[in-house]
DNA sequence: CGTATAGTTGATACCAGTCAAGCTTTGTGG
DNA sequence: CCACAAAGCTTGACTGGTATCAACTATACG
């Protein structure tokens, strides 16, 4: 086999991801749903000139850890992420998952240092966002001050949503919650509201959900049962959504 | 009897949770934790002429509701308040407690209305600082600009703490938890770190924890008969904060 | 091909929920 | 000031959903 046709890793890696360090933020496809939201051409350019576009992130890779300087907000270009909090007791709590297009590294703010850690959980493109540097664009840029503080307040609504879901929900009811969440966020990227391939583990989703892995595939394995979804390792079709939906909702 | 000495409501409810409309953001004694931290003199004069200084709000009146429109964040002078949402189900799931010297109502301004709402647990003080005018005053000035994200963060932390209570911890590591929480929260407004008054009902504590009343009652009775704590319905004396602490942090 | 990692399935145990009853405190109108 | 109602809180008996422990299968990887 001639060894020239087998690219370097790093190489394949990075054409995998469609990773390309040249696109500015003006030419993203994600720029309707990333931080340039609402800005004006010429404030995208200005913007798109503060951010710093790394070599693309392995899997298992860290992209920051739990108690680290604070120095950048990060977005997610392509691949995925999990945010995570070790507790005392060694045990993972997963705080969020983090898709193409979305913010994360915004709980490092209050005392500059990551309150979690973040992890690649494939190949990842990130964007780099100084902080120092987005807070005096901001001061220029009213609009980017207020679309970053909407950002903030997502994710404070986000949580609080993920507060409501393990306050008293079922097994069955997290998992719904989960999929239909990365449901809709697919069909945010232009992707496949019902056929969903899940980037995370099933510890990951447990750890996530504050449940077993035993109990997550138990309860995938029940729902694709009772025929509302199918199941293929980490492939999920959305079979029934409505009825998943209710499934949610009711108590 | 003269009618002459009986005040008017108003007024008899002003003075008992030390109402003074007239107090400014550099008079407060709450201006070491609230937003006007770390501004300079001339600063503080500049928020202070932002502020509204509205009525007391009484015990089970609203300051906001979710779904309302989102104009302005709160900053609680005296009194508390619980932030909640009602799922789809009826349920109430208790999203925050917010004493002397907090911020709540952060969550709106991702789309400019509020994902919770927000009651009086008593008679409480209240300034209203509305967004618009602060979003103004922050590019005038970036310690403001900071401090307030700063806030937000913090609000982030605070609820992605919470996740990882609710998610695998027993009743007893919750409501510990919460105890020790308002027992710092006390410490920061200089009152005692061991005799805590809890302005909110069990089933509040409950619909805050993910738990029933039924065992939120159960769990402060074993831990007074454990020797932990005293508690004398809503008065709880911490005995042995040591032993809390790791009761919260083992396995 | 062997090992490690991820995922599934089954049997059992236990913590918290549910239902029910009674007690305590608070508030209100006679 | 008392009587009563309503709300808040506690306690007990029982149930059930999820964790735990264990064994097994499937998949990825060097």
């Amino acid at each position: 086999m001639d060894s020239r046709i087998i690219r370097p890793v790093a190489e394949r890696d990075t054409a995998a991801c469609g990773y390309n360090p040249s696109i500015r933020c003006g030419d993203c496809r994600l720029s309707g749903i990333c931080l340039p939201l609402a800005l004006e051409t010429g404030d995208i350019d200005q913007l798109d000139n503060i951010i710093q576009r790394g070599r693309p992130l392995q899997r298992n890779a860290h992209l920051y850890r739990e108690g680290d300087a604070f120095k950048a907000v990060y977005a997610v270009r392509s691949g995925a992420l999990k945010a995570y909090r070790t507790t005392d007791a060694g045990r993972e709590q997963v705080t969020g998952f983090y898709l193409p297009g979305e913010i994360l590294g915004l709980d490092g703010i209050a005392d500059e240092r990551h309150g979690s850690s973040a992890v690649a959980l494939e190949t990842s493109a990130i964007c780099e966002i100084p902080f120092e540097a987005l807070e005096k664009l901001s001061i220029a840029m009213p609009r980017l001050q207020r679309h970053f503080l909407q950002l903030m307040s997502r994710e404070i609504s986000d949580d609080q949503q993920l507060i409501t879901l393990l306050g008293k929900n079922t097994a069955a009811q997290r998992v719904i919650a989960l999929l239909l969440s990365l449901s809709s966020r697919n069909a945010r990227q232009h992707l496949s509201a019902t056929r969903i391939r899940l980037p995370m583990s099933r510890t990951d989703i447990g750890n996530y959900l504050g449940l077993t892995v035993e109990t997550v595939s138990r309860t995938l394995t029940r729902l694709q049962r009772d025929g509302l979804l199918r199941v293929d390792s980490r492939e999920v079709e959305l079979l029934d959504a409505t009825a998943l939906a209710e499934l949610v909702n009711d108590g």
